[in-house]
This record gives structure tokens, sequence and C-alpha cells, in this order.
RNA sequence: GUGGUUGUAGCUCAGUUGGUUAGAGCGCUGGAUUGUGAUUCCAGAGGUCGCCGGUUCAAACCCGGUCUUCCACCCCA
């Protein structure tokens, strides 16, 4: 049979892994820097904590692992006969591939309430499922990097994550644009318009502004079912990126002018940072548990004009995700890296540093039987001293061996015939200048915290 | 989930109105060069034309289905 790998996954080969390392390793680095502690939880949860998390568009896209042993004959048979899908599946599948790493965290939160110290500061770094229909930049098994903090109201929190967020992408070597907006502002917005109940819709036609234009987020309120003074009302707030232009509009909105209060309060404490903050009103995000404020960050276009990619990191404050699970009623707030987004961010770019994709130090070669047992010793040596060292197995054409360093992109190469293998003086090549110099093997099995 | 798109050598792609033995560049293997890679020259290997079925004397090419890729929706990192 032909191998072939399941829709919307991949395979990544050495170098790839490696990049990817550097993402994950930056980001988690930052995340120990700011007092965020490491979990884990299984990749696989019941399907009663993943369905209705996500809203209606969620539970489709989540990914259910058939039950084991004969699960037909567990079926009802007028559920099989009719073919609904819905009934038959709660009586087929009882667990779910995880869909995100919040909820899971939500779910770890309740369980061990007892044993966490709050404010309790989390992060994880680990693969997600989603049944999407794959794009570029889009899979169905990609890596979410999240960072969260449930137990406090503190606005501090929101604060800290931005400053967090720009550190992350300034070490990243990406310019960015990180956008702020609050659900409150939002629910205002939608009171103000009338249509307080409405706020789902409305946000979902708002956020799509600067894809679709003014004109077209009208005709979309329109469909919606959005009256036309409303969406007179809703355009007032499209035309600025300016919080205090936007906080006059929202006088007569409680929940606005909390989201007014929070957003100034956040902007005012989070200090100089490297990359642009700013207000985005149309800023919505999906997840439907968000209550405060709402994270987003994309690419700068005016450092980074080719980029097109959507979102690479993203969060938000929520009120009652514990409560869902029956836990005491915990506020959180958390952001998520889009590490999969990123890579392909700093591929374009070509913004990955040199040393991310290579971690071998030197490549030894021996032009003869007795010069290999001679290398293998010195490769031993080599690699208790403290460094990355491989061996060619065999003696081969030397052309041939060059060619393998080559590949293995070996910054050195040490070259061992009879001559050097007697004497102890070995000639080293460094690949890139093509320049080589006689070393003697004391200076190679040196420990390396001595000599540096 | 809806509509469209793509698939030919390891990779990137040609392939005429359906017509004998399906090509190129790069890569790979060997040699020129038995102690020097990435650069030169020569030679060679490598293909169920995504898969299944249909039309036809004849299918990489036409038709149906299916899988995959990418794109626009929906939604989202």
């Amino acid at each position: 049979m032909k191998p072939s790998l399941p829709k919307g996954t991949r395979d990544f080969l050495p170098h790839e892994v490696r990049r990817r390392n550097y993402i994950f390793d930056t980001i988690r680095t930052y995340f120990h820097r700011y007092g965020y502690q490491p979990i884990e939880t299984p990749v696989m949860e019941n399907l009663s904590t993943l369905t209705g998390k996500y809203g209606e568009e969620g539970d489709r896209l989540l990914f259910k692992v058939l039950n084991n042993g004969d699960f037909l004959s567990k079926a009802k048979e007028q559920d099989l006969a009719a073919k609904d899908s819905t009934a038959v599946l709660s009586q087929i599948s009882k667990r779910g591939l995880r869909y995100d790493l919040t909820v899971p965290f939500a779910r770890y939160v309740v369980m061990h309430q007892n044993d966490l110290a709050f404010p309790f500061k989390r992060y994880a770094i680990a693969p997600v499922w989603r049944a999407d229909r794959p794009q570029k930049g889009r899979y169905n098994e990609f890596y979410q990097c999240d960072a969260d903090v449930v137990g406090s109201d503190s606005l501090l929190y929101e604060a800290e994550l931005t400053q967090l967020l720009d550190e992350v992408f300034t070490k990243l070597g990406l310019g960015v644009v990180i956008r702020l907006n609050h659900r409150g502002i939002l629910a205002g917005l939608a009171e103000l318009a009338g249509h307080a109940d409405r706020l789902g819709d409305i946000t979902v036609a708002v956020d799509k502004l600067d894809k679709i234009g003014m004109e077209g987020v009208e005709r979309e309120l329109l469909d919606r079912g959005i009256d036309a003074t409303a969406v007179a009302t809703i355009k007032q707030f499209l035309h600025t990126d300016d919080l205090e232009e936007v906080a006059p509009l929202l006088a007569n909105s409680a929940v606005g002018q909390r989201g007014v209060t929070e957003l100034r309060e956040v902007l005012s404490s989070v200090g100089p940072l490297v990359n642009r903050v700013v207000f985005d009103v149309t800023l919505a995000r999906g997840l439907d548990y968000y209550t405060g404020c709402i994270f987003e960050v994309t690419v700068d276009p005016e450092l980074h004009p080719a980029i097109r990619m959507g979102s690479i990191a993203g969060g938000g404050r929520y009120a009652d995700l514990m409560g869902i699970f029956g836990g005491r009623d915990l506020p959180g707030v958390g952001i998520s890296f889009g590490a999969e987004r990123i890579y392909d961010v700093l591929e374009e770019l070509e913004g990955f540093p040199e040393d991310a994709s290579q971690s071998l130090e030197y490549l030894v070669v021996c032009l003869d039987e007795e010069s290999l047992r001679h290398g293998f010793d010195l490769v031993g040596d080599m690699r208790k001293a403290g460094r990355n060292t491989d061996l060619y197995p065999s003696a081969a054409k030397l052309g041939k061996m060059m060619k393998y360093a080559d590949q293995r992109a070996a910054p050195k190469v040490i070259i061992i015939g009879s001559r050097e293998a007697q004497s102890g003086e070995y000639s080293v090549k460094t690949m890139r200048s093509g320049e080589q110099e006689t070393v003697a093997r004391a200076s190679l099995v040196r420990p390396v915290s001595a000599t540096e």
C-alpha cells in the first residue's frame, strides 16, 4: 500500500522540528519568566467535557473517538435505523480529542481546586485537534501555547499578558500590532442599538470590517435582521480607533462604561512597549466565554507588508468558565500563541536564526579501518567533553563523506587518516569557509566548561 | 458543513484535437578525481500519470465516483 497522512496533518523534518522548538522554547522561556507553571492534561477528554463549550460550530468540529468493543450493539435500533447521527453519537462515542487548551484547563482547575494556590498561573504547549476543512495556515492538528491565570480579577494581569505578548514577539523578531477591545464595549454598543440580545450577530458582522468594508458590514447587519436605525448607531463606533472618542458614545450604558474604564486602566498600566498596542472596536473574537478584555495580535503590515496571515495570538478574560463544571466562580484571563502561524510567518520572512536549525558541531570522518577505531574513541571523548559530535560509521571515500557532512550541515569536519591517527594532530575543516587547520586532540577533548 | 480548485519521477513542473517507447530542470547513484562538500564535465537509475470504475480499436488527456491539495464561505490559531 501507498503510505499517506490523514487530511490536515503533517510530518516534520529534523530542521523543521528544530525551528518549531525554537518558537516553543522562546515562548516557554517567557512563560517561566512571568511566573506561569506547566501543567499537562490528556489529549482525550470525555465528550461531555467538550460538547457545548464552543457553540454549535465548535461541536461540529470536535473529533470524536469511537468506543471500543461491540459499540453498535449498544446503540438503539431505532436511532440507527433512522440514521440519526446526533442521537447515535452519544451511544457510540464517549470521548473526544481536545479542541483547545482552555476548556480542559477549566476542568482541571475545578477538579484540583483544593490543591492549587490562587491566583493560579499555568501554561501549556500542546497539540489540539479540529475537524475543520484545512487551508494554508489552518490544520486539523496544531499546537497552541497557552498562558492563563485564574482566581483574580486584577486588571494587572491584562497588562502583564500584553507585556508578555510584546516581549515574545520582540524576541522572535516579529513586528506586530496588539489589538485590544472589551466585551463590555461591544455589549454597550448592542445595548445602544436596541439589540442587546443580538450581541452575537452584531459582533460577527462588525468583526469583518477590515475584510468586507463599511458597506459590507452594513449589509451583513441588515441581513442578520438588525434595523436601519440600529445599524446607523453601530456605524458611529466604527470610524475611530481612539478609545476616548468611543467613551462618550457609551455614556448611557453601564456595561459600556465598565469596558471603557477597564481598558483605560489596562492601557495606562502596560508601560512602554516595543510593539504598537491599539484599541480596536471591531475586534470581537468568536469564543462565547469571553466577558472582559479581549486581545488579538497580527503581524504589523507597516513593518512586514508582504505577509498575509490572520491573527497569530489572541486571548481574553472570562468570568465564569469554571462555573460550567460546577466549580467555584473563578475569573480568569489568558492568551494563546498560534505557533503554526508564527512558524509560517518566520519562514516567509527568513526570520529563523542560523543556529536554530543546527545542533551538530563536529563530524568525524576516517579514511581507513584503523583510523575509524581511533575516530570512534575520539568521538566518545569529545562527547564526554560536552561537544555535539558524530562519526561517519565506515571508512568510505572522502568525497562521499564530505558530502554527507554537507547534508548534515556540520559546521566542522575532523578528518582522520593514518598520519593524524599517529600524531594526534587532526585536520579540521570549517565547512562554511573551506579553510582547514591542524588541531591537537587535547584541545578537542577538553571539557567545554573549562574552555569557555 | 457549502461552492470551487489541484494531483504526471524524490522536488518544481511540461505533455498538442485521445494515437507507438510519457519529457525537462533540480535532486539521487556512479565516473572524470583511491585525502576534501557546496561550484565543473560525462554517464546512469528512477513513473501502477492520486485511486476505483466507465466511454473508446486506443485514455495522462473524455465522463462518474472517491481521496488529497489549495481557495472562497462558515468558523478559526
